[in-house]
DNA sequence: AATGCCGGGAA
DNA sequence: TTCCCGGCATT
């Protein structure tokens, strides 16, 4: 169907295309934007084009393209003024906000994706697709955290990732967009039939639409699986948006300095730390593994907590840690985050404390799968009060969750992506009860006068917790 | 070591 | 199902 979509789009076309946070707009953007729309009258124009083998040029200045823009749940219209292939951004004028955003195109229809594959080589793409899941779910994360959660099932599917795409690389895979044919990327996220949904991004649509029917094999289905995990993870209760701010620190051998925003500890790092020379490359992505994201947990007033979560279960902190990612190596530093970190961590932090929560993925190894049955692959839930939960330890995550050294405090252990609902893990036997059992109550020698479960070695029906 | 009980097997 | 029991976690 994307296939199909995207050929009735005009080439140049941004119907849509998903873009990544825009680097202005960024307060209150929670919810990935989208380009959704192209009005009609653009459209009607194609323009010919790249044929002549130039880098193509979006809308050209001439030619602006008119497109919807969801972010927040609003629809804005703007004009795709130009674009920017070798960094894929989109340059946006929202007339309406009197904005001008740059967005970055990180589901980019077929076509568009043709176009900009033009001017730029093979495996630069591939590296985007992977950088792109990261952005994803750090966006759902971000998103999932601001946005009035619903409740969802509780994750019973989250188990459903393929152990081997877990073990391959965690950070890849969580780009489930196809990044192994290039060409059938066309970024579950953004399924064509969601395009009206406000709400925030989720894989649902994918498997159906776009992706697994262009050409996702049955082995790697793993897709479908993931995806629903995902969504139903979302559901957990998320702490108020304020309560969890991400920071960045730099993680420089004894600077520590922390920033608020991904731009600022990369220019950091940069400066104070990598030399400014300019460019190189090399520095450019090195500057990724410099800096980690912490959360810094807020703690609100408690009667202000327990009223406004959504939910009744309180779900102590969570979060998770998303920090410059290996494949920040390979790729242009995204540009999502910093837009994303920025709506997250809007103001000031009060009292607060730091959890730093984890390491670069190189220093922490990505665990696979949480041991407890119900966890949900990438699913952005939080985990409750996990002292329960003693098999948590290392929690599944796609892209971002990391195995993560035990922080100081039991209460903080935080997932990115996991999930799990306050349960007992299944794997831990229940925990024993108060009260006296058969056995003690009528001594072995009255084993007749015992409970046919007691008997029976099975828990104690009589004498109940 | 004693308990409590899960997971399974046998009847 | 009902009975049992190996074996493991807890106490």
């Amino acid at each position: 169907m994307a296939s199909v979509l995207s050929r009735r789009l005009g080439k140049r076309s941004l119907l849509g295309t998903r873009v990544s946070a825009p680097t202005a707009l960024a307060d209150g953007m929670l919810a990935a934007p989208q380009i959704h729309a192209v009005l009609p009258d653009d459209v009607s124009c194609p323009q010919p084009a790249e044929e002549s083998g130039r880098a193509p040029r979006l809308p050209s200045p001439s030619h602006r393209q008119q497109v919807l823009v969801t972010y927040s749940g609003q629809e804005c219209t703007g004009l795709a003024e130009q674009h920017n292939p070798p960094s894929d951004k989109v340059k946006v004028l929202q007339p309406e906000q009197g904005l001008h955003t740059c967005w970055r195109l990180q589901d980019v229809p077929e076509a568009l994706q043709r176009s900009v594959s033009n001017s730029i080589d093979v495996p630069k793409r591939k590296a985007d697709a992977a950088v792109e899941m990261d952005e994803m779910v750090a966006a759902m994360v971000l998103t999932s955290l601001s946005c009035s959660p619903v409740v969802q099932s509780p994750p019973a599917s989250e188990s459903g990732i393929p152990p081997s795409r877990a073990a391959c690389d965690p950070w890849k895979e969580s780009g489930d967009v196809s990044d192994s044919g290039s060409s059938t990327t066309s970024g579950h996220w953004s399924g064509g039939s969601d395009i009206s949904t406000p709400s925030p991004p989720h894989p649902e649509g994918s498997p159906k639409h776009s992706s697994e029917a262009l050409s996702s094999p049955p082995a790697d289905d793993g897709f479908e699986t993931d995806s629903d995990p995902f969504l139903l993870d979302e559901p957990a209760p998320r702490k108020r948006k304020n309560s969890v701010k991400v920071m960045y620190k730099c993680l420089w051998p004894n600077c520590g300095k922390v920033l608020r925003s991904i731009v600022g500890i990369k220019r950091h790092v940069k400066t104070q730390h990598l030399g400014d020379s300019a460019d190189s490359d090399q520095r450019k992505r090195e500057e990724d593994f410099y800096y980690t994201e912490v959360q810094v947990k807020e703690e609100p007033a408690p009667d202000a907590a327990a009223t406004t979560s959504p939910t009744s279960m309180s779900a102590p902190i969570i979060i998770q840690q998303a920090l410059a990612k290996p494949e920040a190596l390979l790729v242009e530093p995204p540009v999502l985050e910093p837009a994303l970190a920025s709506s997250a961590l809007s103001q000031s932090a009060p009292s607060s404390f730091w959890h730093i929560q984890a390491d670069h993925a190189y220093q922490a190894l990505p665990s696979i799968q949480i041991p407890v049955s119900p966890h949900i692959f990438t699913s952005i839930s939080w985990a409750t009060a996990t002292s329960t939960l003693p098999s948590l330890s290392s929690v599944r995550s796609r892209s971002l969750s990391f195995s993560e050294p035990h922080p100081p405090t039991p209460m903080l252990k935080s997932h990115l992506i996991v999930a799990s609902p306050p349960r007992v893990p299944l794997g831990s036997r229940k925990v024993r009860g108060e009260a006296k059992k058969c056995r003690k109550v009528y001594g072995i020698e009255h084993r007749d006068q015992w409970c046919t479960a007691c008997r029976w070695k099975k828990a104690c029906q009589r004498f109940l917790d």
